[in-house]
DNA sequence: TATTTATGTAAACGGTCGTTTATATTTTCA
DNA sequence: TGAAAATATAAACGACCGTTTACATAAATA
């Protein structure tokens, strides 16, 4: 085989990949040792360097394609607040989030880049498409940022405000916001 | 002098600090080494455990007692919205910004407790006694979580869409999210 | 000046990290 | 079966990290 293509078993490199999604969501970029990526997928640590090449090789297979906003565009605009919010909200511990992988990895500066692609490509212009009138993407900058701050302060720092209010509520007030960008156009006929 | 108090250089110890909080606001706290702060204050390496104790020692004196929301409670809250998107705005890539360290640094379980402690008693509470009406906490987490969002996806990561935005358009954007939030009990007398 | 206190410095320690090298085991298939 | 390719492993490397130790200088004080 060639020598810059290793050999590959997919079911390797797919337990590589989801030990690292778990981990990295857990405890960010440089938060996650390669060992225990390794250790958590049953598997040497040198294999990650023949399958991905590197730690930032790893990361980039594995959060960047799952960060994307298809789900939340199934169905009617005038229900992406309330649908957005229900997602965001439904977080299972147990499975893997890339909102809180991007809110825990945005800091690294190996990361931000990809990241940043990744988002423009696969959650910012998918949504600015569905987004009607004027701004579109940068009102669609701005529903991502809200989403992420507010995954960042409920789930990465954990306060309290937000925490201890009812998920009902939360989901309620959350999707207000969002639901405010997208109608932005309306909103704006009657201002200034 | 007592054992546990080591001698103190004010000079000393300010130039540490300062160095810090650039340092952290830059690298956040994982990309941050105590070596390039002390390069960066002109001063030996040793001095911050004699000074500090440890790297979170540091990490504690620089940056919590920063985060405060004073600035933006001068003033009627009718015009809250308007003075910190003006403010978010200004930000110099000069000097220091607790904002944008908190989202570099967040990731990180050494900063995680403290930065949690700090939003909720320096930030979020007094915002709180300004917002009438009910859930004031919860709408004051959520105001924070709007600007901390907004500063991760236009500093730390640099989202396109955010930053080829005229910043009058975006703090237009950011104010009408932030205000949304302050007089939400109006908004709602004509909802459900 | 002599002695203590305050402050600063240099060097090393133990540990973890990402990565690489060299070797072993399994699988493929002619 | 036997050679070749594919896959996995163990061990080590060098670099950097936060921290500590032992020592040096400067300031203060008696």
């Amino acid at each position: 085989m060639d020598a810059q293509s290793p050999a590959i078993s997919a079911r390797t490199a797919d337990a590589i990949l989801a030990a690292a999604r778990r981990q990295f969501a857990s405890y960010g970029y440089d938060g996650t040792g390669l060992r225990a990526i390794a250790a958590l997928a049953d598997v040497n640590v040198a294999l990650i360097g023949r399958y991905f090449g590197s730690k930032e090789g790893l990361f980039l297979a594995a959060v960047p394609p799952k960060l994307e906003i298809r789900a939340l565009l199934g169905g009617s605009m005038s229900h992406f607040g309330e649908r957005a919010a229900a997602i965001m909200d439904m977080k299972s511990g147990r499975g893997f989030d890339p909102m809180t992988a991007l809110v825990r990895a945005a800091a690294s500066p190996a990361c931000a880049p990809a990241l940043r692609n990744a988002l423009n490509q696969q959650v910012i212009a998918p949504l600015a498409l569905r987004l009607e009138g004027p701004h579109a993407e940068a009102r669609a900058g701005m529903i991502v940022s809200v989403m992420a701050g507010y995954d960042m302060m409920l789930r990465v720092i954990g306060i309290a405000a937000l925490e201890e209010t009812a998920s009902t509520e939360r989901r309620r007030r959350l999707a207000a916001m969002l639901q405010h960008l997208v109608d932005e156009p309306l909103h704006m006929q009657d201002a200034d």
